[in-house]
DNA sequence: CATAATTATACTCACTTCGAGCATAAGGAT
DNA sequence: ATCCTTATGCTCGAAGTGAGTATAATTATG
C-alpha cells in the first residue's frame, strides 16, 4: 500500500512516460478603432495569429506573444487565457494537438497595415452580433427562419422542444431579452443547424445557401466567438476597456468604445453616473472640441485602482430604446 | 506574397513540426459532506488526481475522467475546465510539460473511503480560508504579522507600499471587506512571502517556523486554490451549488451548503427569499423533520431552469453579523 | 449676429434589489 | 405546559438602476 501510494504520487508529480503532443497556441488579439471593434488575423483575413509552443519558450504566454510579434509585428499588452481543446481529427500524424488560447487585448493607436496580416472588424464574421443600430436584418431575414426549419427538423419531439428552446434562449425569442454575452452559444447553434460554413466544409453538400458571416480555418471562428464572449462578458466586472483606450479619452469615446465590444446601444447619462461613481478615471485637466457641440473633459483611467480594492467594472447600463 | 499568406494559414491550421510536449489533466473534485467542503485526493491526502492525456483519451474531459476513475474509482459529473500553464523545471528531459486543470463536483453520496484516495476538508490546506465562526485566529495570530513585516522587508518603498497594499487588498485589511473570492491572490502572497512549505521546498532554509495549511505536491496547492476560487465566484451566477446536493434537500441544507464553500455565513431568511424568488428549486412534498425544530420542506432542483433562461446563482446575501 | 444643431453634464424620479430585523409557526425536549 | 430550535412570512430603509428632463457650452448656418 505504501508503494501504491508513492507511485501514485509520482505520477502525479511527473509524467514523462505519457506520449508526446504538440501544443498549439492561438490568440485573439483585439483593438476598437473607429469605434469598431477589430480582431488581428493572419492569411488573409481567414485565421488568427498562432503557432507551436516550443522548448525555448519561457512560458506559454511569451511564447504566444512570440508568436504574433513574429507574425504580425505587434507586441501584446493585456493577455489572458481562454480555453484548451484537444483535436484529433487534424493531419493524420499519430500526435494529439492541443490548442491553446488566449484573449489579447491593445491600443487603438498601434493598429497598422500589412499584406500578410490586418485587423478585420469582428462584426464581419459575426454579422448577425450587432445590434447598436437595432437588430440585424440578417437575424430575421435569414437567420431565423433557417434555425426554426432546423428546429423543426427534428424527429424526436422532445429533441425538437430541446432546439427550439435553445434558439429561443441563445436569440433572444418571445418575451426574453438579447443576451449580447451568448456569442459562443449562437455560433455554435449555426453550426450546429449547419448555417455557418465552416460546418458543411468537407462534406460534399454542393455549395450551401450564401451565409452570412466570413469563415475562417479550422475553428479560428469558434475560438473568435469565445473571446468575443469572455470580452463582454468581462467589461462587466473588470475595468479592462481601458485597455483598449488611448491615454486619454473622452466619456463619450469610452462609451463608443463599450459599445462597440458589447454590441449595443448604453444609456448615456446612466454609463456617466456609473464610470464617475466608481472611481475609475480622473480628469486631465484638458477638454477636446472636435465632433461639434460643447467641448468634453478628457479623462485618464486612474490605474491606481487596479492595486485599490476589487475593481467592478462597466456594468453597461442597457438602453432598451 | 501570395506563398507568405498560405504558409501561414497553414501554419496557423496544424503544426507537425513543433517539438513534442507532454499534457497532464489534473483534477480538483469537491463534494460537500457534513457541511464540509472535500476535495478528492489521492497520495496520503498530498496530491490531486492526475495523468497524462493519451493518444487513447476522446477527448481532454474523457482523458481526465478516466484518469480519476482510475485513482479513485470516482466516477465525475459536472466538470469546467480551470487553466492550463506550463511548467519547465520538472524533471530534466527535454520536453516542456503543460498541465491542464479541471474543476469537477460531484455529490455528497458517492462520497467513500479507501486507503489509496480519499476526501479531504479543503479547509486542511487553507485554515485561513474559514471564516463561518468568525475570523480564523490564524490570520490574526500568525499570518498578518509575518505578512506585514515580510511587507516591510522591502527595500524599496515603492516596493514596500504595493506589497502593503496587495496584503490589504487580498485579505481585507482596514475598512475593506473580506473577500472570499480571494484564495488564489491570497495563497500567492503567502507563498511570495514564503509562509507557506511549498515556498521553501528545495531550499535548504532549515525548516521553516510551522505554517498552517496542509501543503500539496509540485503546485497542486496552487491548482486547488484556484478551483475553490472558481467555485466560489460560480456559484453567484450559476446555480452550480446543485451539483453538490442530493435529489431532494431542506433550504437550510442548501444554505450549508453555499455557506461551507463560500466560507461565510449568510442571512436565512435572504437566502430563501434569493433562491425562491428565482424559481431554482421546486417542492417535493415531503417534510424534515430531523434536527429538532419545525420540519422543513423538501426541495429539487428544477432542471429545467438549465435551459430555460440565463439563470443567475446564488447571490450569498452575507451576513456582517 | 441670432438661431439651430449637437454634445456635455446635472438632477430628478420611480422602481427594484438587498441587507436587516421582527414576528409567527410547528416540531421536539423537559 | 413551557422552552428551545428551526421554518417561514413580512416589513423597512438604504442603495442601486433604468429613464427621462433640464441646462450648459460649443460649432454650424442663415
Amino acid at each position: 500500500m505504501q508503494d501504491k501510494t508513492t507511485q501514485a504520487t509520482r505520477q502525479a508529480q511527473s509524467s514523462n512516460q505519457s506520449h508526446p503532443v504538440s501544443a498549439d497556441l492561438i490568440a485573439v488579439v483585439i483593438a476598437v478603432t473607429d469605434g469598431e471593434p477589430r480582431v488581428l488575423t493572419i492569411g488573409q483575413a481567414r485565421a488568427l495569429p498562432s503557432g507551436p509552443f516550443e522548448l525555448g519558450h519561457r512560458s506559454l504566454q511569451s511564447g504566444l506573444r512570440a508568436w504574433v510579434e513574429r507574425q504580425t509585428g505587434h507586441p501584446l499588452g493585456y493577455i489572458e487565457q481562454l480555453y484548451t481543446f484537444a483535436d484529433r481529427d487534424r493531419t493524420g500524424d499519430e500526435r494529439a494537438q492541443i490548442s491553446i488560447s488566449y484573449l489579447g487585448l491593445t491600443r487603438e493607436e498601434q493598429v497598422e497595415r500589412s499584406p500578410t496580416h490586418g485587423w478585420r472588424g469582428w462584426y464581419d464574421y459575426f454579422p448577425w452580433e450587432d445590434h447598436r443600430v437595432g437588430v440585424p436584418p440578417i437575424l430575421d431575414d435569414i437567420l431565423m427562419p433557417r434555425l426554426l426549419a432546423w428546429a423543426d427538423e427534428a424527429e424526436d419531439p422532445n429533441r425538437r422542444h430541446d432546439r427550439r428552446q435553445r434558439v429561443a434562449y441563445s436569440f433572444g425569442l418571445d418575451d426574453r431579452d438579447w443576451n449580447e454575452e451568448l456569442v459562443l452559444q449562437r455560433y455554435e447553434l449555426l453550426y450546429e443547424a449547419a448555417l455557418v460554413a465552416e460546418a458543411t466544409r468537407g462534406r460534399d453538400n454542393g455549395s450551401p445557401p450564401s451565409i452570412p458571416g466570413r469563415p475562417m480555418v479550422a475553428d479560428h471562428r469558434r475560438i473568435l466567438a469565445t473571446g468575443i464572449a469572455r470580452l463582454r462578458t468581462k467589461i462587466k466586472y473588470r475595468p479592462v476597456v481601458f485597455e483598449l483606450m488611448p491615454p486619454a479619452f473622452t466619456l463619450l469615446q469610452l462609451q463608443r468604445t463599450v459599445e462597440a465590444l458589447a454590441g449595443r446601444l448604453v444609456h448615456k447619462q446612466n454609463f456617466r453616473r456609473l464610470i464617475e461613481q466608481q472611481d475609475l478615471v480622473e480628469e486631465t485637466g484638458e477638454t477636446m472640441s472636435d465632433t461639434g457641440g460643447r467641448p468634453a473633459k478628457r479623462f485618464r483611467f486612474r490605474q491606481s485602482v487596479l492595486a485599490e480594492r476589487a475593481v467592478a467594472g462597466t456594468k453597461l447600463p442597457v438602453s432598451r430604446a
